[in-house]
DNA sequence: AAAAAAAAGTTGCATATGCAACATATTGTC
DNA sequence: GACAATATGTTGCATATGCAACTTTTTTTT
């Protein structure tokens, strides 16, 4: 997956007259804070610049779930959220978001600067990618049993990092989460795929033996 | 959900014009013909006009799934599909679809024409469209029982329609595939769900009771 | 209108999975 | 370095679910 980015092809200066232009706020988020709130009700698109993030909903029960893992260049906000529930981004890392108003992009600018076609195109692609995640996230939850749940995630990392051993980039538990599986049922079956042979690990380090 | 078109708030001798400048083609398919197969390889992009379809998958083990139902103004096209596999997109009535090449709705045209702005706006609103639906198949698959996903599906069907009554969109068997459970254990709880009071149905017609 | 194909509906069975309840290990904080 | 908090790892148990194998009903085709 080639390189993206929000500002592509576009020069230093024009960005700092767009980010003015359409009224945008960088801004720095230390591990574990919250970087948007009531997602639902702000009208506010954010863009990872650096570090990681979650989109977070808690349902009526209160049951946490990780929506999506947010990386650089992700997109998030109301329009490409749910419309219910209680949805917040809290960052994973130290991070660096693009905050700014969704209807300021969409409708072009009054002084309709040049640039803004490029970064229409940067935020298409952006969208295409959030598209395909998704549409994986999906052919994961997919799956009937936890083994091919697991299989599926694990050989998506493996094909995206390019190798067979790779380290998760998520914790256990939060994978748990992201699969929607039990923990203890999935920790049971990482040992039986150790077990069996599929795989082989060493704590978060991974290794695709078959498959 | 507001009124959405590919060629929303642009002028009709306009929407000619472009037709031309990104080489579409609108193309009229009966029920249950290929719309495009071998997605993975295709540079194609496709809009639904009129009509519905699904985009169907089939693993390395020939099982079908369905990725999603495509209503009017779906977009679909391999930079919103699967890397892998086999996928083809399939008419589920008789429809219209508009077809162009990505590349050049991406890269502006050589004439630069001014529809073209407002043209991407309206992808953009539609790709959006398109997350919140690939978010709400999320939200039903992330559920962890077939009750919990039936449950789910059905109040956002509901609130979609506005009302607790409604005819189910697909087939009972489309259903079970796009819920990602077992056809069986599906009806199985339907008809648990109707002992209980939750539901009332008499064949694809549902009520809601509670909830 | 008869035949064929697809969908709906049902049931028994084996087991994978959620849940609860732990112990141990790792990480973060003062 | 001590304490708290979080993550990892394990097990027993009840049951929800996939699977197979049917019958009946509905839809489509000839």
């Amino acid at each position: 997956m080639e390189e993206l980015s929000i500002f592509k092809g576009i020069a230093n200066n024009d960005i700092i007259k767009m980010i003015k232009c359409f009224d945008a706020k960088k801004i720095e988020f230390k591990k574990d804070r919250t970087i948007l709130s009531n997602v639902t009700n702000s009208n506010l698109i954010g863009i990872v610049l650096k570090g990681s993030a979650n989109i977070i909903r808690y349902d009526y029960n209160g049951n946490r779930s990780i929506i999506e893992s947010l990386e650089t260049d992700s997109v998030f906000g109301k329009t490409f959220s749910y419309l219910d529930d209680d949805v917040i981004v809290v960052a994973t890392s130290d991070c660096e978001v693009l905050l700014f108003d969704y209807d300021l992009l969409m409708k072009r600018c009054r002084k309709n600067c040049e640039c803004h076609t490029k970064l229409m195109d940067n935020v298409l692609s952006l969208l295409s990618l959030k598209i395909i995640d998704l549409n994986e996230r999906l052919e994961i939850l997919s799956k009937r049993s936890i083994r091919e749940k697991l299989l599926c995630y694990l050989n998506l990392i493996s094909k995206k990092k390019g190798k067979k051993s790779f380290y998760l980039p998520l914790t256990y538990t939060e994978l748990a989460d992201y699969l929607s599986v039990d923990r203890s049922a999935m920790m049971r079956e990482v040992k039986n795929l150790k077990d069996e042979g599929f795989i082989s690990s060493n704590g978060k380090k991974l290794t695709l033996v078959n498959y």
